[in-house]
DNA sequence: GACTATAAGATACGGCCGTATCTAATTAAA
DNA sequence: TTTAATTAGATACGGCCGTATCTTATAGTC
């Protein structure tokens, strides 16, 4: 009569939540999810949820990283600085598009407060991994001829991950036209490629 | 015998309650400040201050623009862009110095996710403002001959603004070394200024 | 199969959020 | 001065946070 009390352990168990959590980012958005409602949904309680996650945004990402996959970025390769660099913007475009604005937001909010959020968030600040994809950009750039500096600082290199997260927070959109113009009126000039801006 | 319960209103009260405000935020900072505490300090009770500020940041900014003189910026002369670039952006690392990073960041969060706050950081975000201030440097760069277009967009003219920002959010400080590098690897090439670095 | 370490689940806590409702003090109007 | 309109203050609500504690199911070990 009394009913059997299976219990999920390990693996399934993290797999149940972070179905929870993918389903409650869909519903509810990124500020409406609460801990206790993931909890709920996953027919558990929240003393697991935080045994496993320290707060909201480490359980978001983890579950974004399961189910939006996260495909690394690919060094465009088009022939022309310009071209890479747009190439690029698209890239980090789309994954922004994923996001869904609100969730990066929110996501991004989260990192502001708490910094050591910023590792996980590398991908999207782009921190080293813009490097990995710039310098041989630049690099071939140079040789053939289009710049003549190869040896950007940090600052430099991330500028193209600082306007897009601007973009998208200030303005809540990406366009082609704004990219274009990040590309011809900042991005060029400051790599010294005068004159072929479009 | 009984007490008299006096009661302060409109403008008195209102003092009361940015002067617990201002003084909590120095105490708890930020993040640890409360709404509830903030009002038990006032000795009042949150519905008042429900009733006429929204949230946490918009009490703060009120406490900031009474307490910590929000005094203007200065559109800077000095007769060359490179350092009139360095004198707008010192005035700008002042005001953001003031506002002691950790409130910093958090008013920027809640930015991000009430945007609507937007207009009321309008000063450290520099939409309009920034404007009003880079137009007559630039034009004057241009009349000296150092560049020559004067009519750029929001988005470039923008680009101190975001690049400060930044710089505070991502490394929580804001150095001279930092600055110079801001000016001469990233806004005068925008600006069109090439060869005069330094 | 019995025993033990581990981890899930249940429950409760104090604290804060933001809202609603009611009362009582104060001010302005009549 | 009495009356009416404001608005401060008190209280209570449901909801969530993050932590602590305790019970109980599960897995591995002897």
């Amino acid at each position: 009569m009394a009913e059997k009390k299976i219990r999920r352990r390990g693996q399934a168990l993290v797999d149940a939540i972070l179905a929870a959590t993918w389903e409650q980012l869909q519903v509810k958005g990124y500020q409406a999810l609460t801990i206790e409602g993931v909890a709920r949904a996953a027919a558990t309680t929240k003393t697991v949820l935080y045994r496993r996650w320290p707060d909201k945004a480490h359980l978001v990402l983890a579950a974004l990283s399961k189910y939006d996959n996260f495909t690394g970025y690919v060094v465009p390769d088009t022939g022309a600085l310009r071209t890479d660099l747009l190439d690029l913007m698209g890239q980090i475009a789309a994954f922004l598009e994923k996001l869904k604005g609100e969730t990066f937001r929110g996501l991004l909010a989260e990192r502001l407060q708490h910094l050591e959020l910023d590792k996980l968030m590398s991908r999207a600040n782009g921190n080293a991994a813009i490097r990995g994809i710039m310098q041989p950009m630049l690099d071939r750039a140079a040789k053939r001829g289009e710049i003549t500096r190869t040896d950007w600082p940090d600052r430099v290199i991330n500028l193209v991950g600082i306007l897009l997260i601007n973009e998208v927070v200030s303005r809540q959109e990406l366009s082609q036209a704004a990219r274009n113009e990040m590309v011809d009126d900042i991005l060029l000039p400051v790599f010294g490629q005068q004159g072929n801006s479009h």
